[in-house]
DNA sequence: GCTTGACATGCAACCGGTTGCAGAGAATAG
DNA sequence: CTATTCTCTGCAACCGGTTGCATGTCAAGC
């Protein structure tokens, strides 16, 4: 006798039931609730399902209980090195937990953000949002399907975990401002980043209580490429530092300046973000601390806790920076004297 | 009158029936089968849809149909970087075709690999195993569950994608021959990784065939620290070159020359693997290709061949490499020379 | 000895879709 | 005008689990 279409011979909760002799909803019961029954039954059943290769059925008890075994993480871009290790500590705090992971990269485009988000909800517990480019609204619009944990994007009422650079920018400039820079520029990330306003912002307040002059020059996509063609209007500006919206930008910067026969750090100072790069450039990147593993943990521990209390609260958990001080920062050469 | 435990409230297909007036099975078939429906019931149908916000629901849909529109990369180390460009490829792949993607990372642990596999064995349909570090029977073993593609890894009898970096590395060892170089030394990555053997093979055979020395010092996992604490044993053989197991490991042989006073390629010449750095190393990298996109597509592109027709089919798609000369490697200066 | 209750298990409905089959009309053929 | 075919839609079973409720058993309580 055929089964009715050669599928793959998967064994049912009815198979093993029939195997055991005992009811199907017993055998439900043995793995979910084995407490609920006496200790022989469980053995009996779990022997049965273990002779037959039985393993639970994902998809059906999803259907039934409401409950998925599934998270979803959303980034802009797996390949910009500021993700791959906050993904991987997403994956692996879900894998702990019995979770797995769906992953989603928007390309830095709205329009697919939104696809994708709709297109897991039917299938995750939740998501996690980092660095979202979606508007506050569509962001607010999609709580209501499922719960929503943010990284690096601070939308009042909905959890969220934030890396504040502000705080070792701040650093950055006064270790500039220390150094004798008169004069700094900021090359600035993605407009919709909140990373890039915080930055931004940041570079600003210090240098005006420092009286320092600040300039900002446009890399609307961070990139190596991005950072290396900003060099020129960086030097058109008459400052002597620059800090840039990411590691990889400055060392595209670092690039650039190269290209333009400026000495780092002789010459000009530059100052990173997000400490991804770690000491490889040449020379070291003095940079900004990141804690990308941690907001990753952070983010998955703050979902977890949304699944089992459903009591919606406003958690902002912040995570502070510093500066990291390599070789890419030193004394100011006023340029009048290249 | 409350819903019975305040259940999110996700329209069902029942409810959209009801508002257009028709069958359950006929709101299922206007989203599955319009042709088989009159356009004005279609269309009524999905206006009440539109109305309601009904979504199909796609655990239910699984359940019922048994094809999962889910499929899942398992790799290594998110981290590292020749990884990331894979799996944004592979992500975009499966989302044109309207499937979502789960994302395992193994840490290099085949138990992890193994577990991984199992968990999402259930709700995909089928998977893609970059640079498995299963032993060839369990690979084997998992193709009865679902279909598998692997990337760089060769198993007879299941479809694979390699890229074959030993047409590169050949190249590499002839281009050093041809500077001068008498001797020459393979840094060697993970022990079960197929790349790794090819490589090793392929400098093996391509320096006998030329006459030339030839040594391998261990790196058991690639890593820019691996590579820079590699470097006293590099020198201590007396080559005059070195071919890394990956750009990462190659970056921190750069380093840790530099560290021992050893100019590049003044002094000593290297050569990376898998060009996943870019230009960006001081002074730019000479490195071997990689079609980690290419490789990526075509993965997917495979598994949906095998998800069309089950007729298992022996497909073993190759991309040749090819060596990318930078600045790394330049003419021999024979040691005692220093 | 009869009641009460705890414990273990079975029954059957339900989760939200899909799909084979059958029947009602309408259209076409003879 | 009747017989046949074709279109469109409804009915009901099914996918593989979970769970509230009912039932039966057995021991403790009075």
């Amino acid at each position: 006798m055929k089964s009715k279409h050669e599928r793959k011979a998967t064994p049912t909760i009815s198979q093993v039931a029939a195997a055991a002799g005992v009811d199907r909803s017993t055998v439900s019961r043995a793995f979910t609730r084995p407490a609920m029954l006496s200790a022989e039954t469980v053995q009996r059943v779990l022997d049965a399902a273990e002779r037959i290769g039985y393993v639970p059925n994902h998809t059906a008890r999803a259907l039934s209980t409401g409950r998925h075994g599934n998270i979803a993480l959303i980034v802009p871009d797996v390949a910009n090195p500021f993700f791959p290790p906050l993904i991987r500590a997403v994956q692996r705090e879900a894998d702990q937990l019995d979770f797995c992971l769906f992953l989603g990269n928007t390309d830095e485009d709205p329009y697919q953000e939104d696809k994708l988000v709709g297109r897991f909800a039917g299938q995750v517990a939740g998501m996690i949002l980092a660095s979202s480019r979606l508007p506050e609204a569509q962001i607010r619009a999609h709580t209501s399907k499922r719960p929503l944990v943010l990284i690096n994007r601070d939308v009042n009422g909905i959890p969220r975990v934030l890396i504040d650079s502000g705080s070792g920018v701040e650093e950055a400039v006064a270790h500039l401002a220390s150094l004798g820079h008169r004069g700094i520029v900021y090359i600035s990330g993605p407009a919709s980043s909140w990373s890039n306003r915080q930055r931004r912002n940041a570079v600003r307040k210090a240098a005006e209580k420092l009286g320092l002059k600040h300039f900002t020059v446009p890399a609307p996509i961070p990139s190596y490429q991005a950072g290396r063609a900003a060099a020129p209007q960086v030097l058109r500006t008459g400052a002597t530092a620059a800090i840039a919206f990411d590691d990889v930008t400055a060392h595209g910067l670092l690039a650039g300046l190269s290209d333009n026969g400026v000495a780092v750090p002789r010459d000009f100072s530059v100052v990173g973000c997000d400490d991804v790069l770690g000491a490889v450039t040449q020379p070291a990147l003095t940079t900004v601390s990141n804690w990308s593993v941690e907001a990753g943990r952070a983010a998955v521990s703050l979902l977890f806790d949304m699944l089992q209390s459903s009591a919606i609260r406003d958690v902002r958990y912040v995570l502070e920076t510093h500066l990291v001080v390599r070789d890419t920062t030193g004394a100011a050469t006023p340029r009048q004297a290249l």
